[in-house]
DNA sequence: AAAAATAGTACTAAAATAGTCCTACTTGTC
DNA sequence: GACAAGTAGGACTATTTTAGTACTATTTTT
């Protein structure tokens, strides 16, 4: 239903990979090698990363990729918001003055507030959590916990 | 960043108005001068809506659509699966198999689970929900309170 | 100076989405 | 019984988005 593009997926893995190799620095070779995923893709994704600002690098020879912040500081709405943009769960929603509909239209507004509820309860998700391995106890209950703490705000 | 086609949001109008049209049978050119879609746009939509189960059609001269229940009783959760079909967030999940990193991968198995927290929370919200106007005391405590419910299950 | 790396951008190919159209079937009305 | 008003279903096309790749410039270490 809701969907998030396979880069998306991706670029989660590029940063788990990240996560794993605290402190130092990782080469997009590196990570290639380690997620499996091709080089010009690792690279594309790292470079927007960084752009984002969930990503530190060092140019030149024995340069490399790290997280600009630990994991636990990361959150899945900014892992969404840097590869998939701030984009609204329906089109009409990301401006004003689109939709001819506006005035008629009164759902809208609601899918909105569930994109806001959903954006809120990701946020409270971190990098961390999405790393934990499953098991029959998942979801761990702290996220769970999280998700229902924020979409109660 | 969690984006739905711009079908389904038109389908969550159609569905609208088919409600405002309570017991009565609403042709499909109706409800297409009434939400200013398209004809066949909206013709295609209807139809999906009834091989979903939502709506039901009556065929021939005065036939038309009208919702198959109360919009008390149809969740967000169940338009999203009619129009997009029950698609995961991510691609790997869809299927055991089509994802190679699949033993290697640890961040799969949390989307999904979010995934689910989501679905649930939106199966909470009903078509009647959708359709209140928006105003400084949205959202209505009645579906905050709903997803709260469901994500804490 | 050379090698190893990232930065940025532009381009191509593939896939998903949106939108339209056509033909067949059904039902009510004259 | 014929006709008109509808839905059912599917096929098809165009558009847009996404994925993936390649190329060139810049930075840093040795």
């Amino acid at each position: 239903m809701l969907r998030m593009s396979k880069l998306t997926d991706y670029g989660t893995l590029v940063l788990a990979q990240l996560a794993v190799s605290e402190g130092r620095l990782a080469s997009a070779h590196q990570v290639s090698v380690d997620t499996r995923l091709s080089l010009p893709t690792v690279s594309k994704l790292l470079k927007s990363l960084v752009r984002a600002g969930l990503a530190v690098s060092r140019r030149g020879a024995r340069g490399g990729y790290a997280l600009s912040r630990p994991a636990e500081e990361i959150s899945a709405a900014e892992i969404l918001d840097a590869l998939e943009g701030p984009v609204a769960i329906t089109e009409c929603s990301s401006a004003p003055g689109l939709c001819e509909l506006e005035s008629s239209c009164r759902v809208g507004a609601a899918w909105q507030r569930i994109n806001v509820s959903i954006r809120e309860a990701l946020g409270e998700v971190s990098l961390a959590d999405l790393q934990q391995p499953a098991g029959p106890n998942m979801p761990p209950d702290r996220w769970k916990h999280a998700i229902r703490q924020s979409v109660n705000h």
